[in-house]
DNA sequence: CATGAATGAGGTTTCATTCAT
DNA sequence: TATGAATGAAACCTCATTCAT
């Protein structure tokens, strides 16, 4: 494990000639290549630079150190899928909440099950970092759009929102991983897919509350 | 990662006399121990050794290799959860649905959280060694023993039994999980406890039937 | 320890343009300050130019190697010393020795002491470099201006006279630096001037006797 | 340059086996010849280890890192020289002050030229260390014993007495460190040690004052 | 001329594992 | 059986230097 500190964790440079971007595309693409038929003790900084065809100088020409690497790769599996889950978020407002749940869910389960292969070798590389940090990175905006799509929903409102929420997230990430970790056949993911719609309906179901009619008319 | 392949993983003697009992557990303390105030890259079979008291040549007299120590280690741990399980599903037998998922989950929730600095330590190793191996040598005992118990409840029957029940288990292990690895606060356990109950609950009710009437009597 | 063997030591270019006089004087403050700040690893060449706002490539341009930049700056350094001993020997000809000795010695202590912290860092890249090459190109100008001055000396003449003039060398210099290392205070400083001078007379009237007195008249 | 900062520096282990003993002999006689005929930077662990006839990871065990064995080596050497000093004073208690000196003195440029090359090899690898934290070190003891010695002195007694000290061993360490640098012949050495005794007597007799008479008697 | 991306040999250090004592 | 010294492959990372743009 390697724990954060206050290390520079940011990409040493940004690519100005066309000539990097193209090296820094191939590092990254070399890393995950590594991971999905090597396993996390192949993936060495030497073996990723080899794979991507520069020189290991030139991969720590981008990256300050190993996990740095290993940050931004995960960093961008994790946004894919915040956008994803915040695309049906906005997809979703103003809908009864069953279909709200619905929409979000397989939003985030697609977005994972796209390719299970890399999502696996991703969640071992995850605890090699800083397991907090990244929940939070991840978390924190998924949060915040399931929330205020909550809102909107027309037919109920929640009690103990924020942490009825969390339990939601956390429902559906780890119910997620779980299936993907123990190896998932795809007629697993397509039950999944169902079953997680299904569970997470109706736990929202269950921590909501018709909500107060307006005292309009009468 | 280390993939097992056809390596012995067995330790290597069962400890028959009274000072191999000894020092087994030493070692097995250590483990834990480095493990929680180390992190996974303190965790070297010598430092193991040494915190245990004993020479690394002792270590490895009773474990083949490091895979097998942390093996040894995660499979107590798995044993114990799985354990406490089967107890609340013999104890649930026979009652309401709600209340079996209460028990059981409750159950779980317990065991994992009764030293959560440890689970989360074993989280960590759990991912360098092989996954679906692990996953199954929980999931198939703790399964078969949710789908025996559910079969006595009075007032439900599973449709799909076999893929809700695998839903359950994830659920309740995936999102034990996601909210120790974001380093839960004791509050946030005692609300994941009664929200994961309710989360399963109504999974469970969701996915159940009625029972078929007895054609008794009429 | 870099051997100069055969290697081209002389900086490669004469800049003839005021650009060029420009970027060879940032690149050598450049290394001074990183030397300063930052000890001798920190001093890549790679940093000397970004702190001196030029590129690597540049650098490579007025100086075909680390060590022909490092003995140029520790040449420029040694060459003032060096000019301001040869102006206190011009100053003192023809004083009695003693008189002479304290001239002399304060202009090499103030030489020296006017920013210690550089002359501490000298001493850390001198010992990179090749040591006998650097004493002889600073010693032998020096003992050169000694010899002439000495032979002005109205009330004394040097025995052995060549070892003693090594010895003096040696003593001012060497005493200088060990104070130094050592890492002297401002008061120490004052002090070292005082007695190094005290020292330096003290022997050099030691190992002289009174001029032969010219048979002139009688 | 290696800064101490608060790293462990002591060896790691004090060997106890006889075979640990005959290790840590090769790897220090290594790194000296290694020293001796490679200079500082052919002056590699790997390269050390090889030359013992160990592996790198021996090494290791006893010296925690490149610079503990360095400083290890550097002290072994300034101990001796140290004793040979203080061994000196012991024997000179009670003599007069000129007496005094040379004997000092010759103790001190004996030691340090017994083996002129070694000495040469360890001012370099010196610069790599703490340069303050050495001449500590060495210096402390030195001076405590100069100190003692000199207040028995019969016929003499030191005006600002700390500071003569100071000067006395600046003048020892740095005439001498001076003429080994510039790659001293054999001759050179035998004319350095009459003269720094000369320049020591002289300088020792300019800072000192007949003691003040016991009013004894009359 | 200047740039700075790329190189890659080589440095330090770790650690699972063995085997003579 | 226990010990712990020894092993050495292999990991991470740096930096002097080149050369296409």
């Amino acid at each position: 494990m390697i724990r954060n500190a206050q290390t520079a964790f940011e990409p040493r440079k940004t690519p100005v000639q066309t000539r990097s971007a193209v090296t820094v595309d191939a590092i990254f693409e070399a890393t995950i290549q590594i991971l999905l038929d090597g396993g996390t003790d192949r993936l060495t900084t030497t073996r990723v630079a080899e794979r991507a065809g520069v020189s290991v100088g030139t991969l720590y020409q981008y990256y300050p150190n190993k996990q740095s690497l290993l940050f931004a790769v995960l960093t961008v599996h994790l946004d894919k899928v915040s956008k994803a889950v915040e695309a049906g978020c906005e997809r979703a407002r103003g809908r009864p909440l069953a279909e709200m749940v619905k929409i979000v869910v397989e939003a985030f389960v697609d977005a994972k099950m796209e390719r299970t292969d890399i999502s696996n070798a991703l969640y071992r590389i995850a605890a090699d970092l800083d397991g907090p940090a990244l929940a939070k990175r991840m978390g924190q905006r998924t949060r915040a759009a399931l929330a205020a799509m909550l809102k909107t929903a027309p037919d109920a409102v929640l009690r103990q929102e924020k942490f009825a929420i969390q339990t939601l997230f956390a429902a559906m990430a780890g119910t997620t991983r779980s299936v993907l970790e123990a190896g998932a056949s795809p007629a697993m993911v397509r039950d999944l897919r169902v079953h997680l719609v299904l569970l997470c309906q109706s736990y929202m179901a269950a921590v909501s509350q018709p909500p107060r009619r307006h005292p309009s008319g009468a």
